[in-house]
RNA sequence: GGGAUGUUAGCUCAGCUGGUUCAGAGCAUCUGCCUUACAAGCAGAGGGUCAAUGGUUCGAACCCAUUACGUCCCA
């Protein structure tokens, strides 16, 4: 049967798929004799599809996993997904939308058995793409963050750190999405600049103070409706006006003070009196704080504390009232008196007309600044006052900085270290609670009679209540608290703080802290996630891993970079710019897709994708065809011997990749062949190589430098074996090989299939499976992994091996550039161009000894060896070989000239250069003696070769 | 505004503790080839004042300073 000349992915990446899941490779369980190398997977949202970024991420992972599994580690990739709430949330609230039905009219139980529908149905959707992308992950082990288990160490943790003293409730100001009607953490807040409006507004000075409005008391639920005054009145002639510059006109109902600096020699006399806000007529102070900017706006700040951070903190040092003039929904409150129900943006702009209206409205400038954005819901981000539970981060923290600057845990690259520290320093307390239904439903519970209590169940609050309550009236004896007296919080956590025991609660490790498997796996090994989520997620996983496991979570962390498109710019769902990866699987198989996406991701770089690179991939993995296509269609018998290499027995496996069998091995040949010295000479360079290559594969991995070690495999296999080797050992057509090259050259092609197996999974499988009989339920993925052997000294052959392949490539530019066929089989001079020392009296035959079969083979010439120059000849120089090229045409002596006379020019600049060096006495004095010594031999050479080209230039 | 970090061939990137294995790789480009594994290919070739300026040094892509431009983080 006919192996087709191209690669088709499509017929085998399904196939070995399967079948490495019936054989369960990727399956793991603790085994004390082997090392464990784990992985867990950054869980990708259930809302989410397969996008670029994930296919990059997982990809690394999986060519981690797949190269530790066959160095015979104990390799353990560990998949789920993460319920992402208001993510989640707020499709399942959309898509009951499309269908008629408002979340208001649900219950919560109602709600969440839609919401697990909606999961179920889609939420596993990422992980069955992940297969098709080849990742090896431990399927049985998938987790879900909200699987029941796992929600029950994240309730554990809640109530333990509550206990510890770690999380409190209390007011504050939150980042508040008013579309998802959320408090967003600060880090979920995007700050974009944004064209806004300045608007500079009057407020009246009052001149006298017996007619101050009531000031309301209380919170913001109680203020005082004040009817707006006859407005006309307030602009008429001869009062003192002071005058703020705001971009949010719409809190100006809420303002209670305004604030100027105590040195403002413009405002010094209006301190301590009072002002009216305009239109709703409410008297206020005008306060000093050494916090205002003179020279920012007109030097005058209104002081809005519900509705600006830093308001609020000038309201808590001057014990200025709150009033809260905006709903959960953006929309006003009763207390804003004036547009309520109307949208902030609706209201700003009624705001302003009104107080044009009005004659306040000075002026309005253009101005750029930064406005908080939603992550989730691109919403404006409302800063509210709300009861909300914090995380107390400072001493957690500790550790979790500690141990990452002292590379405990390290990070690749290191420069994000400094962005670590910077965060970590200057951590703030974390907002978990959001108002939600999705999620882990906080368990604090709450009495008719305002009393809180943490616990794990409803069952323990109630417990705890009694036993409390009698402990302090001793005469009860029955329960004074009831089930139906307890309220929960309505509340969800934050999905990141499940998200930060991941690799805790994967392995059970709260609810059994002492169980196998948390034992054996945890710490985990390598962690490969976007920088974006250094601080949300790995910071937590490393805090969360000290407090509960008092070790680091993982070892490494690898942050890729961003997958952007041609044009700079992040790929993602809104722009459209992002290609589907499973088309591109399909076109350039999930093999071609992978080495495409490491062609050029060096960690911590984006990675500016090109669809290139999968075309580069795919061509990629159409070379490793071929070069099946030759090996398997290479024979160790002669033809007459009945060769019968392609057969039609069934593979023992019964799977049988594109109609190939094994071929029956070199055992028992009839008509086998000697090995010709130079097949011998190829086999023992590429032997060598292939050490080396090895050797240094391994240490750009130990570095991970990935896509420097898919680099070195592609240049390993595509040149050094296909280009040279190949070509080297492979017969005239329809001739055989010898038996000892072919098993040789098996071998060295199955080392490369393993080489490139993490990278290119399937294709290596399918080869690997058709190369050799294979023992039933064998795989590539667990073969072992090639090792280095230390270099047995250097050998003659193997250094002469680059100016060998040199004088092939002159003279194949020779030919090149007379325009003559490679057929025709051209005279080739080498001679030495040293006196040459006694001891390397061989020194030019060894190359001609060594390589000249396969100079002759390469090159096509007829190779003879001379001790004199030869006239009338193309010369060159390789090292200080000199090499002649006879030519059928007669020598172009100017062209010839011209050439020698560059090169002669070159090397004597580079002499002079050498020269400067040898001839300083502070560079004799100071440089290091093999730095020396080497200058000294660069001397000696040039000067050897300027010799060799004179004399050409002579000969001419 | 503060901090981090970068600028090397048309593109994407290597380049370790300064020294011709220091100016490299892959892709792209150009030339010639449908040569019995591969045109998704083969064989060659041409591309760079290492952002700019100044300094340290016998010697700088590399160390220092300033500038320009870019990216990221924080205010």
């Amino acid at each position: 049967m006919e192996i087709p000349k191209t690669y088709n992915p499509a017929t085998t990446e399904d196939k070995w798929y399967a079948y490495w899941l019936e054989n369960k490779f990727f399956a793991s369980k603790p085994d004390k004799n082997k090392e464990a190398y784990t992985i867990v997977i950054p869980p990708p949202n259930v809302t989410g599809v397969l996008h670029m970024g994930h296919m990059l991420n997982n990809t690394i992972q999986d060519v981690l996993i797949r190269k530790a599994r066959m160095q015979g580690k104990n390799a353990c990739w560990v998949p789920g997904t993460d319920h992402a709430s208001i993510a989640t949330e707020a499709k399942v609230v959309k898509m009951l939308a499309d269908k008629g039905i408002k979340k208001k009219d649900l219950s919560r139980e109602e709600f969440l058995k839609y919401a697990f529908e909606w999961k179920d149905k889609y939420g596993g959707i990422i992980l069955e793409q992940l297969k098709k992308l080849g990742a090896s992950c431990d399927w049985d082990r998938t987790k879900f963050t909200m699987d029941e288990p796992m929600s029950e160490q994240v309730i554990k943790v809640f109530v333990d750190l509550y206990r510890k003293g770690y999380i409190y409730r209390g007011v504050r100001m939150v980042n508040w999405d008013p579309q998802g009607k959320t408090a967003l953490a600060d880090d979920e807040v995007i700050h974009r600049e944004t064209q806004s409006k300045m608007y500079y507004v009057k407020y009246q000075i009052k001149s006298h103070t017996n007619q101050a409005p009531p000031a309301p008391k209380g919170g913001a639920d109680d203020i005082v409706s004040i009817p707006p005054l006859g407005v006309r009145g307030l602009s008429a002639g001869g009062l003192e006006y002071i005058t703020i510059a705001t971009v949010r006109p719409e809190t100006i109902m809420g303002d209670t003070a305004v604030c100027v600096h105590p040195d403002d020699e413009r405002y010094k006399h209006l301190v301590g009196k009072k002002c009216i806000v305009p239109m709703i007529n409410r008297e206020i102070p005008i306060i000093a704080d050494e916090y205002i900017d003179k020279d920012f706006g007109t030097g005058c700040l209104k002081v809005t504390p519900a509705h600006d951070i830093n308001d609020y903190n000038l309201g808590v040092k001057h014990n200025l009232q709150v009033i809260d003039t905006i709903n959960d929904d953006g929309t006003m409150s009763a207390a804003a008196q004036i547009f309520v129900g109307e949208d902030r943006f609706v209201a700003r702009k009624k705001v302003v007309k009104l107080l044009d209206e009005l004659g306040l409205l000075v002026k309005t400038e253009d101005v750029k600044n930064n406005v908080g954005y939603s992550e989730r819901t691109d919403a404006v981000v409302e800063p509210k006052l709300s009861m909300q539970w914090f995380v107390e981060m400072k001493k957690l923290c500790e550790p979790a900085l500690e141990n990452v600057m002292n590379d405990n845990i390290q990070l690749l690259p290191p420069k994000f270290k400094n962005m670590y520290r910077s965060w970590m320093e200057n951590v703030r307390d974390w907002c978990v609670s959001r108002q939600l239904w999705w999620g882990q439903q906080i368990p604090a519970y709450y009495t008719p009679d305002g009393k809180t209590v943490v616990a794990e169940s409803k069952q323990e609050a109630l417990n705890i209540l009694n036993s409390e309550a009698r402990s302090y009236q001793s005469p009860h004896k029955e329960d004074i608290y009831t089930f139906e007296d307890l309220r929960q919080d309505e509340d969800v956590l934050d999905t990141w703080f499940s998200s930060a025991l991941w690799p805790i609660s994967v392995f059970d490790g709260l609810l059994d802290p002492d169980n196998e498997e948390i034992n054996y796996y945890y710490p985990t090994n390598d962690l490969i996630t976007a920088p974006e989520i250094l601080f949300f997620w790995v910071a937590r996983m490393i805090l969360m891993g000290y407090e509960y496991r008092g070790k680091q979570p993982f070892k490494n962390v690898y942050l890729t970079g961003i997958v952007r498109d041609k044009l700079g710019r992040k790929m993602s769902k809104s722009l459209g710019n992002s290609p589907d990866p499973i088309e591109l699987m399909q076109q350039y198989g999930a093999d071609g897709v992978r080495t495409g996406m490491l062609f050029s991701s060096p960690a911590g770089n984006d990675l500016p994708f090109d669809e290139k690179l999968c075309e580069q991939g795919r061509n990629f993995s159409n070379k490793v065809w071929n070069a099946f296509r030759l090996i398997k269609g290479l024979s160790p018998l002669t033809p007459e011997g009945g060769t019968d290499v392609i057969t039609s027995t069934p593979s023992p496996l019964g799977r049988v990749g594109v109609g190939l069998v094994p071929p029956s091995g070199v055992r028992g040949l009839v008509g086998e062949l000697d090995q010709p010295f130079e097949n011998e000479v190829a086999v023992r360079w590429f032997s060598m190589l292939l050490d080396e290559k090895i050797e240094e594969i391994e240490n750009l991995y130990a570095q991970y430098r990935i896509s420097d070690v898919l680099q070195a495999i592609y240049k390993l296999v595509w040149t050094d074996f296909c280009s040279w080797y190949l070509e080297c050992i492979k017969p005239e057509y329809e001739k055989p090989i010898d038996s000892l090259t072919y098993k040789h050259t098996i071998e060295f092609f199955e080392t490369l299939l393993k080489l490139m197996h993490p990278f290119m999974p399937f294709i290596t499988e399918e080869i690997w499976q058709n190369l050799a009989t294979r023992k039933p339920n064998d795989s590539i993925c667990i073969a072992e992994y090639p090792k280095f052997n230390p270099k047995k000294g250097t050998a003659l052959y193997y250094g002469l091996a680059a100016p060998a392949f040199e004088i092939i490539a002159q003279v194949r530019s020779f030919r090149n550039s007379k325009g003559l066929s490679p057929k025709e089989t051209l005279p080739l001079f080498i001679r030495h161009a040293q006196a040459i020392p006694t001891h390397h009296a061989h020194i030019e035959s060894d190359l001609v000894t060594y390589w000249g079969g396969i100079i002759k083979k390469l090159a096509n010439v007829e190779l003879k060896l001379t001790a004199e120059k030869v006239a009338g000849a193309n010369s060159f120089l390789v090292d200080l070989y000199e090499c002649y090229v006879i030519l059928p045409q007669k020598l172009d002596i100017a062209a010839e000239k011209l050439r020698l006379e560059t090169d002669l020019a070159y090397q004597r600049g580079f002499l002079e250069s050498v020269m400067k060096k040898v001839g300083n006495e502070k560079f004799m004095a100071n440089a290091k003696p093999e730095v020396r010594d080497s200058e000294l031999k660069k001397k000696a050479d040039a000067e050897s070769k300027i010799k060799a080209l004179e004399e050409a230039l002579a000969g001419l």
